[in-house]
This record gives C-alpha cells, structure tokens and sequence, in this order.
DNA sequence: ATTTAAAAGTAAACACTGTTCAATTAATGA
DNA sequence: TCATTAATTGAACAGTGTTTACTTTTAAAT
C-alpha cells in the first residue's frame, strides 16, 4: 500500500483527533479550522478528508473524546467523592465544563444537518454520561423508588445544564445568580425530596 | 444628502434587521450570511456594514428583536392565562422557542468577542424578559417571601432554559425525557413548594 | 526483478464567508 | 452653478469548507 509516512490509518486518525481537540480547547468552535488542523500535524487539508469523509464526522470525533474525558472526570470525582455524591457529581459537571469551556461548549454549538441521526459510537458515549447520573440517582433515592431515577435523570441533568450553560455562555447575563453551582444542586435536592 | 433611495437611514436600519430576522428564522445561524440579506432588500454588503458596523451589532439587532417578539409572546399568553400563570409562562417560553426554533437558538449561537459587554439596550430587553419572570414567581410565592424572587428566578430560568435547550438542539438526545416542558414545570413547582 | 494495482497524499480550483475602502453617485446649501 | 457632504457601491483581501484530478509511494503479483 501507498502510505509514506509511519503512521498507520489509524494513528493518522487518532493525531487529527487529539490536534483537533486541542485547537477546539484553544480558540473554540466559531474559530476552528479544518485547514489549521492540517496545517499542524503537517498533512495537507485533503487528507483530512479522506479519513474522516466530511467536516462534521471530525467534529463528532472531537466531541466524542470531549465526551470520554468527560466521563473519566466525573468517575474520578465521584471515586473521591465523601458522603454526599450528588453534590460531587453536580459540582464535577461545572468544574469539567469551566477547566474546558470550548470544548464543553463544542458539544452543543456543533450540530448535524437536520434528519441526520447521530452516529451509534456516539450515542453510546452520551449514554455512557447519562448512566452515570441515572445511577447516582437511583442510589440517593428511597430504596424501592429507585426505577423512577430512569425518568427523573434526564430532567435533573437538563437543570443542571441549563445552570452550566446560561452561567459560561453569558448570552442571558443572569445576574443575582450569584453561585449557579449551588443553585442547581438545589435544585435537585428539592426534585429528589418530592420523590 | 446622497440618499438615492425613498428611506431615511432609520427606515434601512429597520428593513435590514427584519430581513435579517426573516433569513434568521428561516436558515438558522450557522447558515445566516450578511451578503444574502443584502441582497434580499437590494443595497450592497457595503451599505450593511455602513450601518451597522460590524456583523456582531447586526447580529445584537437581530436578536434584539427575537428578544421582543418573546416578551411580547409571553405578555400575551398572560394575559390569557388562567389560574396557573406560572404554567401557561413555562409552556409559553416552550411554544415560543418550538415555534421560533432557529431564531431563538441565535440568542444562544451568537456570543460577543470575550470581554466585550453588551450595549446597554440590549441588556434592557433581558431585563424586560426576566422582569416577566420575578413577578410571577414573586405572585406565586407565598406573601412575605416575594422578596425571594429575585434571587430564585434566575435560577428556575436556568431550569426551564435546560430542559428547552437539550430537547430542542438535541444534542444530548435525552430520551426517557418524553414531556420536556411538563418535566420543566414540575422543577418549577417543587422549587416553589419549598420556598 | 519488473510490472501492476491500489492506497496515500497533495494542492489547485470552486464557491462561499466577513471585512475594508477608494471611488462614485446624488442631494443639499451657498 | 458649484462645492460640500452624506450615501452607496463593488472590487479586493484573507479566510472558510469541499471536491477532485493528479502524483507519489508501497505492497503484491507476475
């Protein structure tokens, strides 16, 4: 075969990824550039569309590895985390997307043409997320209420994101909402409360 | 005066935000393209950018305007509303973004250069959006605890905002969420019930 | 060892962006 | 009538994503 330099296909795919996700990290998604991407590892734009095919399956493989350190974070988090794990789990959700606003911010602002469902490697990487809040909610609810956590993470999690969200982009500028992470973990100790 | 056409410079200025807003609504942001609006309503991109200076303060007034058409939307809803106000106000802040979807996912899109603040007129017709919310949550609270408002509103906001934005951008496909604004408005009433 | 076929990589070309700015047009005041 | 001044233009520039004809490199087959 007609590789010239020493990095298997899947090594090539693997520094577009990491460079990539560096670049989004550093100037965000409005400024991110294919072609600076390229222009770094020192391939030309061409090949990154070989590998990848088109622009927004590079963004899906940006976001998925935002979406694996994200995960990590969190279970490193909660392994270290006291009695009160809900509470460490909400304040890990703001710490990761503070420490990588851009990136953070990249999983929301990058989205696929309409119609076009996301693919499965993907969705099992959000699932992976969600899972670990369905599970630390099951495990702070009454023993035997437990199931409704199914029903009441996605829920929680959009409060807290709407907390997380609002707070970093500052496009509604929320004043008198001093400490947004607190607010949000009250939120959801209130919702568990009722249940 | 070298005026060539019948509109006054504050007639143009109005013509190009509701183009724009049209070409907003209709394309989404990450579509939007200032040459096409001009176009649209037969001046230059120069002429664009004589009156407006840059694309950011097109975009502010763009938005702006979105912003008005939201409180207006949520006043009218009000005012036809029943005994639940704060359920027709959550179920108004849904409808309008359904209905609006792109030119309401603009207020979110678009973000000023870091460190830039934004004018002061805009931040106005926030206020008038948020101002909307305090004084139903101050209705709704009981008397003597109105003053807590203030202070809960951004934040039950930031609740209904999640559940909005997740569930109409997709990006994190919660599914198990199948009533987004009912899941929203129950957030709402159990953060009330302990106040 | 030579040929062949396929894989890998390139860079120019295309159609778009936002942005700037010298040149042009048209209306007004003297 | 003429100079001034506001209004408007559109070409030029530096970017973008995307496609594609082309070249290089390598592995396999003869």
């Amino acid at each position: 075969m007609g590789r010239r330099s020493d990095h298997t296909r899947e090594q090539l795919r693997a520094m577009i990824v990491v460079e990539g996700h560096r670049q989004m990290a550093e100037v965000g998604f409005f400024h991110f550039s294919a072609r600076e991407v390229a222009k770094r590892i020192g391939y030309s734009i061409g090949t990154l569309y070989n590998v990848f095919g088109s622009l927004d399956q590079l963004m899906l493989a940006i976001n998925g590895m935002t979406l694996d350190l994200w995960r990590d974070y969190l279970e490193l988090r909660l392994e270290a985390a006291g009695a009160d794990r809900l509470k460490a789990l909400v304040e890990a959700y703001f710490e990761f997307a503070i420490v990588n606003r851009h990136a953070w911010a990249a999983l929301y602002d990058h989205r696929l043409p309409e119609g076009e469902p996301m693919p499965e490697y993907y969705e099992a990487k959000i699932a992976a997320l969600t899972d670990i809040v369905v599970a630390e909610i099951a495990a702070a609810l009454p023993p035997g209420k437990a199931d409704a956590a199914v029903r009441l993470a996605p829920s929680l999690l959009a409060s807290v994101h709407g907390h997380c969200a609002l707070t970093l982009t500052g496009t509604l500028s929320l004043l008198h909402l001093e400490d947004p992470c607190a607010a949000a973990y009250a939120r959801v100790r209130e919702a568990l409360a009722e249940a």
